[in-house]
DNA sequence: AACTTGATGTGACAAATGTCACATTTTAAT
DNA sequence: ATTAAAATGTGACATTTGTCACATCAAGTT
């Protein structure tokens, strides 16, 4: 199996040749540092699978995987990472990576490495655990973010409930005309025209 | 490493064992051919990975390992399948399954029972490709399940839109009359109270 | 031809909604 | 204590919305 090993630091990356070039069936085809030479490599070597650091001075990991993809659709990138960052693992989901594992659990690299040349794909155990919670809607949706108090965000809550401005006095001890004041404060603050519109915003943007 | 091996079809589970076998590294410490027999030979040989096919007569694998995991929560279950259903790889991933592979590609258990005993997560190819996809909302919404006209159906979409009557009325060479029908009937045949509840609706039921 | 059906439209109406310009009251800041 | 700034409220108003009872009209069906 013919390997490219890139990471950012050089010394990393002849660590991980160290350790991976003790299997047999392992040959390190190169080592470089940097999502250019990366792609460089990857078209010179055209390695069974490429072993990558995700952040990198200059492009990274995650860009330097997209042109590899592009030319090689089939080309093999396991990343390895320090973090597992809810960005990076959603954007090496989308990318088509044959891996993501945590650089940290050593014992893990060798084995990750093996499965991926086998066509299979690897998540790390933690990566994985947040997979379930990403492809749930979230629940929360804080209007802080678009300056609204703490009263208006509830009145957004329960608009996006379905409620009646009536109801939502009722629910929040306020006079009905108070919302009605509210539901406009908010439309302004977040450009909009009607609470159907509000209830959209919500929901796409929770 | 310790092996627990299920399979609805005890032929299919012998071949498996024969195979896992010739690696020095694996000890098959059982066979089963049931989600019952899972959880008891579980409990009894407490293997390092289990490997059990999800369709089984009885429970299926995915409530086996749903008893497995509450009894054991680090339990490293890998399982085995034909197709890969949607249904099924969302279940497993929820439920903390380390991996989920496709029968076909022989080749391809062995590295995989190596990589989940390794502590990571694997999960085949193609499935994995689903998972993008799985990611992002649906975006079709089809009322036909509610009884909707092909109309009411596109006045659905507009509402969820945000538009007002007089828009729609213009997107849809109505005037402005009709689409209040339209949406009365909408809102009767969904039992609903306003437009703001439908564009809810809409959003919830994907 | 007479009838049915469905899609489309109209007008009237009540209720809900959103905006605005202002009061009150409470709270916080100086 | 005085002031400023919120939170809360009111009433008037124009619009939008949803309901309903009825027109029209084209396209089938019998």
């Amino acid at each position: 199996m013919k390997l490219l090993i890139i990471d950012d630091d050089s010394l990393v990356a002849l660590s991980l040749k160290t350790i991976l070039s003790q299997d047999k069936d392992i040959e390190v085809a190169a080592l470089g540092s940097s999502g250019e030479e990366a792609v460089r490599l990857y078209d010179e070597t055209l390695p069974d699978v490429l072993l990558m650091d995700i952040r990198m001075k200059g492009i990274t990991g995650i860009e330097a995987g997209e042109q590899i993809i592009a030319k090689h659709p089939d080309a093999k990138i396991l990343y390895l990472t320090t973090f597992n960052d809810d960005e990076y693992i959603a954007k090496a989901l989308a990318m088509g990576a044959k891996g993501y594992i945590i650089k940290q659990d050593y014992e893990a690299i060798l084995p990750a490495v093996r499965a991926v040349y086998g066509g299979q794909t690897v998540y790390g155990g933690d990566v994985m655990k947040k997979i379930p919670e990403m492809l749930k809607p979230k629940l929360t949706f804080d209007g802080t973010e678009y300056g609204l108090t703490d009263q208006e965000n509830q009145v957004v809550e329960a608009v996006a409930r379905g409620l009646s401005n009536k109801e939502i006095a009722d629910e929040l001890c306020l006079s009905e005309g108070t919302v009605r004041n509210y539901i406009s404060n908010i439309l302004r603050k977040l450009d909009l025209r009607d609470r159907t519109n509000l209830a959209i915003f919500y929901y796409t943007h929770k």
